[in-house]
DNA sequence: CGATGCGTTGACCTGCGTCAAGACGAGTGG
DNA sequence: CCACTCGTCTTGACGCAGGTCAACGCATCG
Protein backbone atom coordinates (compact mmCIF):
# COMPACT_ATOMS: atom_id res chain seq x y z
CA UNK A 1 0.00 0.00 0.00
CA UNK A 2 2.76 2.39 -0.96
CA UNK A 3 0.66 4.87 -2.61
CA UNK A 4 -1.92 5.32 -0.09
CA UNK A 5 -0.60 8.54 0.70
CA UNK A 6 -0.42 9.95 -1.86
CA UNK A 7 -3.86 8.98 -3.03
CA UNK A 8 -5.43 10.51 0.50
CA UNK A 9 -8.73 11.27 0.59
CA UNK A 10 -9.93 14.52 -0.75
CA UNK A 11 -13.42 13.74 -0.23
CA UNK A 12 -15.86 14.85 2.61
CA UNK A 13 -15.83 11.71 5.47
CA UNK A 14 -17.91 12.14 8.60
CA UNK A 15 -16.04 11.81 11.60
CA UNK A 16 -17.56 8.25 12.48
CA UNK A 17 -16.23 6.75 9.54
CA UNK A 18 -13.21 7.21 10.82
CA UNK A 19 -12.50 6.03 13.70
CA UNK A 20 -9.55 6.60 15.24
CA UNK A 21 -9.56 3.85 18.52
CA UNK A 22 -8.94 -0.36 17.29
CA UNK A 23 -12.19 -2.35 17.19
CA UNK A 24 -13.15 -5.41 15.81
CA UNK A 25 -13.85 -6.33 12.68
CA UNK A 26 -15.72 -9.12 13.39
CA UNK A 27 -13.49 -11.37 16.05
CA UNK A 28 -10.48 -10.01 14.67
CA UNK A 29 -8.12 -7.62 16.68
CA UNK A 30 -7.82 -4.32 14.33
CA UNK A 31 -6.49 -1.38 13.72
CA UNK A 32 -8.04 1.95 12.52
CA UNK A 33 -9.58 2.93 8.99
CA UNK A 34 -7.80 4.20 6.46
CA UNK A 35 -9.49 5.98 3.53
CA UNK A 36 -8.42 5.24 -0.60
CA UNK A 37 -9.89 7.50 -3.05
CA UNK A 38 -11.12 5.50 -6.33
CA UNK A 39 -8.93 4.46 -8.16
CA UNK A 40 -6.14 4.52 -5.25
CA UNK A 41 -3.85 1.32 -5.49
CA UNK A 42 -4.00 -0.68 -1.43
CA UNK A 43 -1.51 -2.91 -2.33
CA UNK A 44 0.35 -4.13 -5.94
CA UNK A 45 2.31 -7.46 -6.80
CA UNK A 46 5.44 -7.61 -4.76
CA UNK A 47 4.32 -5.67 -1.84
CA UNK A 48 4.44 -7.27 1.73
CA UNK A 49 1.67 -9.34 2.31
CA UNK A 50 0.67 -10.14 5.61
CA UNK A 51 -1.68 -7.63 7.00
CA UNK A 52 -5.40 -8.40 5.58
CA UNK A 53 -8.40 -5.99 5.14
CA UNK A 54 -11.92 -5.66 6.15
CA UNK A 55 -14.00 -3.17 3.74
CA UNK A 56 -15.86 -0.54 6.04
CA UNK A 57 -17.69 1.24 2.76
CA UNK A 58 -16.81 1.32 -0.82
CA UNK A 59 -15.31 -1.44 -2.72
CA UNK A 60 -11.96 -3.06 -4.17
CA UNK A 61 -11.03 -4.62 -6.80
CA UNK A 62 -8.49 -7.40 -6.98
CA UNK A 63 -6.80 -7.56 -10.14
CA UNK A 64 -3.61 -8.65 -12.08
CA UNK A 65 -2.08 -7.79 -15.51
CA UNK A 66 -0.83 -9.43 -18.56
CA UNK A 67 2.30 -8.37 -20.00
CA UNK A 68 0.70 -7.13 -22.91
CA UNK A 69 -1.74 -5.28 -21.08
CA UNK A 70 -4.54 -7.83 -20.84
CA UNK A 71 -5.80 -7.16 -17.42
CA UNK A 72 -8.54 -9.84 -15.38
CA UNK A 73 -9.94 -9.06 -12.66
CA UNK A 74 -9.74 -11.70 -9.96
CA UNK A 75 -12.85 -10.41 -7.51
CA UNK A 76 -14.51 -7.29 -6.21
CA UNK A 77 -14.81 -6.97 -2.46
CA UNK A 78 -18.00 -5.20 -0.84
CA UNK A 79 -18.44 -3.19 2.11
CA UNK A 80 -18.51 -6.26 4.78
CA UNK A 81 -15.72 -8.18 3.08
CA UNK A 82 -12.29 -9.34 3.77
CA UNK A 83 -9.45 -9.62 1.20
CA UNK A 84 -5.74 -9.54 1.55
CA UNK A 85 -4.67 -13.03 2.29
CA UNK A 86 -2.30 -14.16 0.88
CA UNK A 87 -0.46 -18.07 0.72
CA UNK A 88 2.72 -16.46 0.29
CA UNK A 89 5.24 -13.48 2.04
CA UNK A 90 4.29 -10.64 -0.83
CA UNK A 91 1.13 -10.08 -2.87
CA UNK A 92 0.28 -11.30 -6.27
CA UNK A 93 -2.29 -9.16 -7.25
CA UNK A 94 -3.02 -5.58 -7.11
CA UNK A 95 -5.82 -4.19 -4.59
CA UNK A 96 -7.37 -1.43 -5.99
CA UNK A 97 -10.40 1.13 -4.46
CA UNK A 98 -12.87 1.49 -7.00
CA UNK A 99 -14.99 3.99 -5.16
CA UNK A 100 -14.37 6.13 -2.21
CA UNK A 101 -13.22 3.13 0.49
CA UNK A 102 -12.53 2.99 4.21
CA UNK A 103 -10.50 0.00 4.62
CA UNK A 104 -9.75 -1.59 8.62
CA UNK A 105 -6.40 -3.04 8.42
CA UNK A 106 -5.97 -6.49 10.47
CA UNK A 107 -2.42 -7.54 11.14
CA UNK A 108 -2.37 -11.14 11.11
CA UNK A 109 0.29 -12.21 13.12
CA UNK A 110 -1.57 -10.24 16.07
CA UNK A 111 -4.32 -12.65 15.48
CA UNK A 112 -3.51 -15.71 16.37
CA UNK A 113 -5.98 -17.02 18.34
CA UNK A 114 -8.73 -16.23 15.83
CA UNK A 115 -6.97 -19.07 13.33
CA UNK A 116 -10.10 -21.04 12.51
CA UNK A 117 -11.77 -17.93 11.52
CA UNK A 118 -8.98 -17.24 9.34
CA UNK A 119 -9.20 -20.70 8.12
CA UNK A 120 -12.79 -20.13 7.18
CA UNK A 121 -12.62 -17.05 5.46
CA UNK A 122 -9.92 -18.69 3.17
CA UNK A 123 -11.93 -21.53 2.05
CA UNK A 124 -14.51 -19.21 1.58
CA UNK A 125 -12.14 -17.15 -0.99
CA UNK A 126 -11.43 -20.27 -2.90
CA UNK A 127 -14.70 -21.25 -3.39
CA UNK A 128 -15.79 -17.58 -4.47
CA UNK A 129 -12.48 -18.05 -6.98
CA UNK A 130 -13.61 -21.94 -8.37
CA UNK A 131 -17.17 -20.54 -8.78
CA UNK A 132 -15.85 -17.36 -10.75
CA UNK A 133 -13.97 -20.18 -13.22
CA UNK A 134 -16.89 -22.21 -13.36
CA UNK A 135 -18.52 -18.94 -14.66
CA UNK A 136 -15.93 -17.60 -17.09
CA UNK A 137 -14.40 -21.58 -18.65
CA UNK A 138 -18.21 -22.77 -19.59
CA UNK A 139 -20.49 -20.07 -19.72
CA UNK A 140 -21.61 -17.81 -22.09
CA UNK A 141 -21.80 -13.90 -22.60
CA UNK A 142 -25.42 -13.68 -21.50
CA UNK A 143 -24.90 -16.34 -18.71
CA UNK A 144 -22.18 -14.67 -17.32
CA UNK A 145 -23.82 -10.84 -16.86
CA UNK A 146 -26.58 -12.51 -15.44
CA UNK A 147 -24.61 -14.85 -13.02
CA UNK A 148 -22.73 -11.59 -11.77
CA UNK A 149 -26.31 -9.52 -11.70
CA UNK A 150 -27.50 -12.07 -9.23
CA UNK A 151 -24.48 -12.46 -7.36
CA UNK A 152 -24.30 -8.78 -7.00
CA UNK A 153 -28.12 -8.49 -6.11
CA UNK A 154 -27.43 -10.92 -3.30
CA UNK A 155 -24.20 -9.32 -1.82
CA UNK A 156 -26.16 -5.96 -1.64
CA UNK A 157 -28.86 -7.93 0.57
CA UNK A 158 -30.71 -9.02 -2.04
CA UNK A 159 -32.77 -4.85 -2.46
CA UNK A 160 -34.45 -4.74 -5.73
CA UNK A 161 -32.14 -1.97 -7.41
CA UNK A 162 -28.47 -1.04 -6.67
CA UNK A 163 -25.66 0.36 -7.46
CA UNK A 164 -22.86 -1.19 -8.76
CA UNK A 165 -19.31 0.56 -8.21
CA UNK A 166 -17.42 -0.72 -10.86
CA UNK A 167 -17.04 0.65 -14.35
CA UNK A 168 -18.27 -1.59 -17.45
CA UNK A 169 -14.41 -2.23 -18.25
CA UNK A 170 -14.38 -3.78 -14.70
CA UNK A 171 -17.14 -6.19 -15.52
CA UNK A 172 -16.05 -7.10 -18.51
CA UNK A 173 -12.31 -7.74 -17.31
CA UNK A 174 -13.78 -9.45 -13.89
CA UNK A 175 -16.00 -11.87 -16.81
CA UNK A 176 -13.28 -12.52 -19.58
CA UNK A 177 -14.91 -9.85 -21.56
CA UNK A 178 -15.01 -7.00 -23.79
CA UNK A 179 -16.69 -3.67 -23.34
CA UNK A 180 -18.91 -3.82 -25.62
CA UNK A 181 -20.04 -7.06 -25.12
CA UNK A 182 -21.38 -6.19 -21.47
CA UNK A 183 -22.90 -3.20 -22.98
CA UNK A 184 -24.58 -5.11 -25.91
CA UNK A 185 -26.01 -7.46 -23.26
CA UNK A 186 -27.11 -5.47 -20.67
CA UNK A 187 -29.16 -3.53 -23.69
CA UNK A 188 -30.35 -7.06 -24.57
CA UNK A 189 -31.58 -7.67 -21.13
CA UNK A 190 -33.24 -4.34 -20.68
CA UNK A 191 -34.89 -4.56 -24.21
CA UNK A 192 -36.31 -7.98 -22.87
CA UNK A 193 -37.49 -6.13 -19.76
CA UNK A 194 -35.34 -8.30 -17.09
CA UNK A 195 -33.40 -5.53 -16.23
CA UNK A 196 -33.96 -1.52 -15.85
CA UNK A 197 -31.15 1.20 -15.73
CA UNK A 198 -32.18 3.71 -13.49
CA UNK A 199 -28.97 5.20 -14.27
CA UNK A 200 -25.60 3.84 -15.55
CA UNK A 201 -24.56 2.40 -12.42
CA UNK A 202 -28.29 1.67 -10.53
CA UNK A 203 -29.60 -1.91 -11.57
CA UNK A 204 -32.98 -2.46 -11.06
CA UNK A 205 -34.12 -6.05 -11.71
CA UNK A 206 -37.35 -6.23 -12.68
CA UNK A 207 -37.70 -9.82 -13.24
CA UNK A 208 -35.46 -12.05 -10.59
CA UNK A 209 -36.46 -15.28 -11.33
CA UNK A 210 -36.42 -15.27 -15.40
CA UNK A 211 -32.78 -13.13 -14.87
CA UNK A 212 -31.82 -16.33 -12.40
CA UNK A 213 -33.04 -18.48 -15.05
CA UNK A 214 -30.22 -17.50 -17.46
CA UNK A 215 -27.65 -18.50 -15.22
CA UNK A 216 -26.23 -21.68 -16.18
CA UNK B 1 -17.06 -41.35 -0.99
CA UNK B 2 -20.25 -43.45 -1.48
CA UNK B 3 -19.10 -45.61 -4.40
CA UNK B 4 -15.35 -46.72 -2.81
CA UNK B 5 -16.13 -49.68 -1.61
CA UNK B 6 -18.29 -50.58 -4.93
CA UNK B 7 -15.32 -49.52 -6.55
CA UNK B 8 -12.69 -50.67 -5.07
CA UNK B 9 -9.64 -51.58 -7.18
CA UNK B 10 -8.68 -54.93 -9.23
CA UNK B 11 -5.47 -53.45 -9.86
CA UNK B 12 -2.40 -55.75 -8.41
CA UNK B 13 -1.10 -53.39 -5.90
CA UNK B 14 2.08 -54.29 -4.08
CA UNK B 15 1.37 -54.46 0.19
CA UNK B 16 3.88 -51.44 0.51
CA UNK B 17 1.15 -49.07 -1.26
CA UNK B 18 -1.79 -50.29 0.99
CA UNK B 19 -0.26 -49.82 4.22
CA UNK B 20 -2.80 -50.11 7.24
CA UNK B 21 -1.39 -48.60 10.13
CA UNK B 22 -2.10 -44.62 10.51
CA UNK B 23 0.53 -42.84 9.65
CA UNK B 24 1.85 -38.72 8.97
CA UNK B 25 0.95 -37.02 5.43
CA UNK B 26 2.93 -34.46 6.33
CA UNK B 27 1.96 -32.62 9.54
CA UNK B 28 -1.20 -34.51 9.97
CA UNK B 29 -2.67 -37.56 11.95
CA UNK B 30 -3.63 -39.52 8.95
CA UNK B 31 -5.78 -42.67 8.19
CA UNK B 32 -5.10 -46.14 5.74
CA UNK B 33 -4.64 -45.59 2.35
CA UNK B 34 -7.71 -46.43 0.03
CA UNK B 35 -7.40 -46.89 -3.52
CA UNK B 36 -9.14 -46.41 -6.17
CA UNK B 37 -9.81 -47.08 -9.49
CA UNK B 38 -9.59 -44.73 -13.14
CA UNK B 39 -13.27 -42.86 -12.57
CA UNK B 40 -13.87 -43.85 -9.63
CA UNK B 41 -15.90 -41.29 -7.77
CA UNK B 42 -14.19 -40.19 -4.35
CA UNK B 43 -16.93 -37.90 -3.48
CA UNK B 44 -20.23 -35.76 -4.74
CA UNK B 45 -21.55 -32.66 -4.63
CA UNK B 46 -24.12 -32.58 -1.47
CA UNK B 47 -21.42 -35.40 0.18
CA UNK B 48 -20.77 -34.67 3.62
CA UNK B 49 -17.46 -33.19 4.09
CA UNK B 50 -14.91 -32.26 7.11
CA UNK B 51 -12.09 -34.85 5.33
CA UNK B 52 -9.57 -34.45 3.39
CA UNK B 53 -6.72 -36.25 1.30
CA UNK B 54 -3.18 -36.70 0.52
CA UNK B 55 -2.70 -38.26 -3.25
CA UNK B 56 -0.33 -41.39 -2.29
CA UNK B 57 -0.11 -42.38 -6.12
CA UNK B 58 -2.48 -41.66 -8.98
CA UNK B 59 -3.96 -38.51 -9.53
CA UNK B 60 -7.54 -36.57 -8.82
CA UNK B 61 -10.49 -34.46 -11.28
CA UNK B 62 -12.46 -31.71 -9.02
CA UNK B 63 -15.17 -30.48 -11.54
CA UNK B 64 -17.98 -29.48 -11.43
CA UNK B 65 -21.32 -30.35 -14.16
CA UNK B 66 -24.01 -27.24 -15.15
CA UNK B 67 -27.42 -28.55 -15.43
CA UNK B 68 -26.54 -28.75 -19.90
CA UNK B 69 -23.90 -31.05 -19.30
CA UNK B 70 -20.81 -28.51 -20.11
CA UNK B 71 -18.31 -29.46 -17.20
CA UNK B 72 -15.29 -27.94 -16.01
CA UNK B 73 -12.27 -28.97 -14.71
CA UNK B 74 -11.60 -26.82 -11.44
CA UNK B 75 -8.67 -28.65 -10.44
CA UNK B 76 -5.90 -31.69 -11.38
CA UNK B 77 -4.38 -32.85 -8.00
CA UNK B 78 -0.84 -35.36 -8.16
CA UNK B 79 0.87 -37.49 -5.73
CA UNK B 80 1.89 -35.30 -3.05
CA UNK B 81 -0.73 -32.63 -3.44
CA UNK B 82 -3.93 -32.45 -0.88
CA UNK B 83 -7.54 -31.78 -1.39
CA UNK B 84 -10.90 -31.66 -0.27
CA UNK B 85 -10.96 -28.87 2.03
CA UNK B 86 -14.42 -27.33 1.79
CA UNK B 87 -16.13 -23.78 3.02
CA UNK B 88 -19.34 -25.82 3.58
CA UNK B 89 -20.43 -28.61 5.73
CA UNK B 90 -20.82 -30.05 2.28
CA UNK B 91 -18.73 -30.55 -0.49
CA UNK B 92 -19.98 -28.63 -4.07
CA UNK B 93 -17.79 -30.80 -6.85
CA UNK B 94 -17.01 -34.13 -8.04
CA UNK B 95 -13.95 -35.56 -7.01
CA UNK B 96 -12.75 -38.66 -9.28
CA UNK B 97 -9.79 -40.74 -9.66
CA UNK B 98 -8.25 -40.33 -13.23
CA UNK B 99 -5.79 -43.09 -12.67
CA UNK B 100 -4.98 -45.99 -10.21
CA UNK B 101 -5.07 -43.86 -6.82
CA UNK B 102 -4.33 -44.29 -3.40
CA UNK B 103 -5.19 -41.56 -1.12
CA UNK B 104 -4.89 -40.97 2.70
CA UNK B 105 -8.04 -39.66 4.44
CA UNK B 106 -6.99 -37.05 7.10
CA UNK B 107 -9.69 -36.05 9.43
CA UNK B 108 -10.14 -32.35 9.82
CA UNK B 109 -11.66 -32.44 13.40
CA UNK B 110 -8.65 -35.05 14.40
CA UNK B 111 -5.76 -32.62 13.51
CA UNK B 112 -6.92 -28.39 15.18
CA UNK B 113 -3.41 -28.78 16.34
CA UNK B 114 -2.30 -28.48 12.62
CA UNK B 115 -4.47 -25.88 11.80
CA UNK B 116 -1.93 -23.14 10.62
CA UNK B 117 -1.02 -25.46 8.06
CA UNK B 118 -4.45 -26.23 7.08
CA UNK B 119 -4.78 -22.78 6.29
CA UNK B 120 -1.37 -22.42 4.49
CA UNK B 121 -2.81 -25.43 2.07
CA UNK B 122 -6.04 -23.20 1.86
CA UNK B 123 -3.97 -20.15 1.16
CA UNK B 124 -1.93 -21.87 -1.45
CA UNK B 125 -5.74 -23.64 -2.74
CA UNK B 126 -6.88 -20.01 -3.37
CA UNK B 127 -3.98 -19.33 -5.08
CA UNK B 128 -4.04 -21.77 -7.46
CA UNK B 129 -7.53 -20.98 -8.18
CA UNK B 130 -6.89 -17.60 -8.90
CA UNK B 131 -4.23 -18.65 -11.13
CA UNK B 132 -6.41 -20.64 -12.69
CA UNK B 133 -9.01 -17.96 -13.42
CA UNK B 134 -5.56 -15.65 -15.39
CA UNK B 135 -5.27 -18.78 -17.39
CA UNK B 136 -9.22 -19.22 -18.81
CA UNK B 137 -10.29 -15.58 -18.48
CA UNK B 138 -7.41 -13.65 -20.89
CA UNK B 139 -5.04 -16.21 -22.73
CA UNK B 140 -5.66 -17.73 -25.56
CA UNK B 141 -5.88 -21.27 -26.25
CA UNK B 142 -2.04 -21.68 -27.30
CA UNK B 143 -1.43 -19.57 -23.86
CA UNK B 144 -3.61 -22.00 -21.81
CA UNK B 145 -2.00 -24.98 -23.63
CA UNK B 146 1.32 -23.88 -22.60
CA UNK B 147 0.63 -22.95 -19.27
CA UNK B 148 -1.04 -26.27 -18.73
CA UNK B 149 2.45 -28.46 -19.84
CA UNK B 150 4.77 -25.50 -18.26
CA UNK B 151 2.43 -26.17 -14.99
CA UNK B 152 2.33 -30.28 -15.02
CA UNK B 153 5.98 -30.34 -16.12
CA UNK B 154 6.50 -28.17 -12.73
CA UNK B 155 4.68 -30.32 -10.32
CA UNK B 156 6.09 -33.46 -11.75
CA UNK B 157 9.74 -32.15 -10.70
CA UNK B 158 11.08 -30.52 -13.81
CA UNK B 159 11.72 -33.70 -15.32
CA UNK B 160 12.10 -33.21 -19.28
CA UNK B 161 9.58 -35.89 -20.14
CA UNK B 162 6.19 -36.75 -17.78
CA UNK B 163 3.58 -38.75 -18.48
CA UNK B 164 -0.11 -36.68 -18.29
CA UNK B 165 -3.09 -39.15 -16.75
CA UNK B 166 -6.10 -37.09 -18.06
CA UNK B 167 -7.53 -37.12 -21.54
CA UNK B 168 -7.78 -34.57 -23.95
CA UNK B 169 -11.23 -34.08 -22.35
CA UNK B 170 -10.16 -33.59 -19.15
CA UNK B 171 -7.97 -30.84 -20.33
CA UNK B 172 -10.05 -29.17 -22.50
CA UNK B 173 -12.48 -29.02 -19.50
CA UNK B 174 -9.59 -27.65 -17.58
CA UNK B 175 -9.05 -25.06 -19.93
CA UNK B 176 -12.36 -23.59 -20.90
CA UNK B 177 -11.92 -25.37 -24.90
CA UNK B 178 -12.87 -28.04 -26.66
CA UNK B 179 -11.00 -31.48 -27.07
CA UNK B 180 -10.50 -30.64 -30.60
CA UNK B 181 -8.85 -27.14 -30.24
CA UNK B 182 -6.53 -29.14 -27.49
CA UNK B 183 -5.84 -31.65 -30.16
CA UNK B 184 -4.77 -29.12 -32.76
CA UNK B 185 -2.91 -26.93 -30.50
CA UNK B 186 -0.95 -29.69 -29.44
CA UNK B 187 -0.13 -30.64 -33.61
CA UNK B 188 0.90 -27.25 -33.42
CA UNK B 189 3.45 -27.34 -30.77
CA UNK B 190 4.76 -30.22 -32.09
CA UNK B 191 4.90 -29.31 -35.68
CA UNK B 192 7.00 -26.08 -34.15
CA UNK B 193 9.63 -28.43 -32.27
CA UNK B 194 8.48 -27.40 -29.30
CA UNK B 195 7.21 -30.69 -27.62
CA UNK B 196 7.53 -34.19 -28.54
CA UNK B 197 4.71 -36.30 -27.78
CA UNK B 198 6.42 -39.90 -27.13
CA UNK B 199 3.02 -41.56 -26.43
CA UNK B 200 -0.16 -40.19 -26.65
CA UNK B 201 -0.06 -39.41 -22.59
CA UNK B 202 3.56 -38.94 -22.68
CA UNK B 203 5.09 -35.59 -23.18
CA UNK B 204 8.27 -34.35 -23.67
CA UNK B 205 9.37 -30.79 -23.80
CA UNK B 206 12.11 -29.97 -26.21
CA UNK B 207 12.48 -26.26 -25.85
CA UNK B 208 11.66 -25.46 -22.57
CA UNK B 209 12.09 -21.63 -23.10
CA UNK B 210 9.83 -21.40 -26.08
CA UNK B 211 7.39 -23.01 -24.10
CA UNK B 212 7.31 -20.41 -21.40
CA UNK B 213 7.57 -17.66 -23.92
CA UNK B 214 4.19 -18.82 -24.91
CA UNK B 215 2.51 -18.03 -21.80
CA UNK B 216 1.17 -15.16 -21.21
C1' DC C 1 -17.89 26.05 -23.32
C1' DG C 2 -14.32 22.48 -25.08
C1' DA C 3 -12.11 18.53 -23.18
C1' DT C 4 -11.95 14.09 -21.25
C1' DG C 5 -13.67 9.70 -19.84
C1' DC C 6 -17.27 6.40 -19.95
C1' DG C 7 -20.87 4.05 -22.36
C1' DT C 8 -23.49 2.63 -26.52
C1' DT C 9 -24.18 0.99 -31.08
C1' DG C 10 -23.07 -0.72 -35.72
C1' DA C 11 -20.22 -3.18 -39.26
C1' DC C 12 -17.01 -6.40 -39.87
C1' DC C 13 -13.64 -10.18 -38.64
C1' DT C 14 -11.61 -14.22 -36.47
C1' DG C 15 -10.50 -17.78 -33.01
C1' DC C 16 -12.47 -21.29 -31.49
C1' DG C 17 -16.64 -24.24 -31.44
C1' DT C 18 -19.40 -27.56 -34.11
C1' DC C 19 -20.06 -31.24 -37.09
C1' DA C 20 -18.32 -35.04 -39.47
C1' DA C 21 -15.12 -38.49 -40.95
C1' DG C 22 -11.48 -41.31 -40.09
C1' DA C 23 -7.03 -43.19 -37.47
C1' DC C 24 -5.00 -45.36 -33.71
C1' DG C 25 -4.48 -48.56 -29.73
C1' DA C 26 -5.97 -51.50 -26.08
C1' DG C 27 -8.84 -55.18 -24.95
C1' DT C 28 -11.58 -59.32 -26.19
C1' DG C 29 -12.84 -63.33 -28.36
C1' DG C 30 -12.44 -66.77 -31.84
C1' DC D 1 -2.74 -64.67 -34.97
C1' DC D 2 -6.44 -61.87 -36.92
C1' DA D 3 -11.06 -59.56 -36.59
C1' DC D 4 -13.89 -56.74 -34.18
C1' DT D 5 -15.20 -53.25 -30.93
C1' DC D 6 -14.94 -49.31 -28.24
C1' DG D 7 -12.92 -45.33 -26.44
C1' DT D 8 -9.68 -41.83 -27.46
C1' DC D 9 -7.45 -38.86 -30.51
C1' DT D 10 -6.77 -36.37 -34.94
C1' DT D 11 -7.93 -33.64 -38.90
C1' DG D 12 -10.78 -31.01 -42.11
C1' DA D 13 -14.72 -27.95 -43.48
C1' DC D 14 -17.72 -24.68 -41.94
C1' DG D 15 -20.31 -21.45 -38.70
C1' DC D 16 -20.96 -18.28 -35.01
C1' DA D 17 -20.30 -15.84 -30.49
C1' DG D 18 -17.86 -12.58 -29.20
C1' DG D 19 -13.75 -9.63 -30.36
C1' DT D 20 -12.12 -5.53 -33.04
C1' DC D 21 -12.52 -1.17 -35.08
C1' DA D 22 -14.88 2.95 -35.54
C1' DA D 23 -18.22 6.56 -34.80
C1' DC D 24 -21.04 8.85 -31.76
C1' DG D 25 -23.86 10.10 -27.31
C1' DC D 26 -23.68 11.84 -22.79
C1' DA D 27 -22.01 13.28 -18.35
C1' DT D 28 -18.83 15.77 -15.58
C1' DC D 29 -15.41 19.23 -14.90
C1' DG D 30 -12.13 22.95 -15.31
Amino acid sequence: MHTAAAHATKLELTKSQIVIAPQTAGLFRANSVTTFNAGAEIYAPGDKAGTFYHVEFGAVRIHRLLSDGRRQVIAFHLAGETFGFEADRTHSFFAEAIAPTGLRAINRAANDQALPELLSLALRGMLRAQEHIMMIGRQTAVERIAGFLVDMAERQGGLEHFDIPMTRLDIADYLGLTIETVSRVFAKLRAAGLIKLRSIRCIEIKKHEALRSLCA
